[in-house]
DNA sequence: TAGATGATTAGATTAGTATCTAAATATACG
DNA sequence: CGTATATTTAGATACTAATCTAATCATCTA
């Protein structure tokens, strides 16, 4: 669960492309463009962000669109806290 | 800089390390009877939080003793926190 | 329905990481 | 100094992950 997560922080291409929904969605082909690497290594790379719950993805006629999924920022957040403090319980 | 971070938390035993290490110092002897695998696998894994400054080593004559290094927590949170948050300037 | 476009999946290759055993280094102590 | 104890480093192996090209799937439109 938690492991799916730190798996997906770890790439630093994946990070970018985290950096890069930050400023709102994008289909799969608009972020590739912005990357080297070929479509179906970023492809992949959502895949990851995607089993990790970092990002969702919905289908709009051919295009698939990629957005933050920012609910997971809160168990982030907590997961590292809980990494260096942990007398703090986890309500 | 930051990749070395990210990595040092990919892995699972790693994380635990942490873990434990919020309990207080222990030496690598003492942290490497806790886990299964083999001491040098451990000393390999300690190097890796060690270069992302996650942990501290200080050498007490024939023992080594690991410590959290809780000032790293300022970095990570920020990090995190860029990944999601691109608005909030880093002051 | 056929062709074009967008995206994912398959299969293979390469690079990196976790792990082990054995050897080496460091320190203490008799 | 020589041996015991604690830890790290070297070298090898297995596993995992990133990457590519080619093939497949999905959707739109003429």
């Amino acid at each position: 669960m938690s492991d799916a997560l730190f798996k997906a922080l770890a790439d630093p291409t994946r990070r970018e492309v985290l950096k890069r929904l930050q400023r709102g969605p994008a289909t799969a082909g608009e972020l590739a463009e912005e990357f080297p690497q070929a479509k179906a290594t970023l492809s992949h790379h959502f895949n990851v962000l995607k089993a990790a719950g970092l990002v969702r993805s919905e289908r709009r006629g051919q295009h698939v669109v990629y957005s933050l999924n920012t609910s997971v920022f809160e168990d982030l957040a907590r997961m590292m806290a809980d990494l260096f403090k942990p007398e703090r319980k986890n309500k």
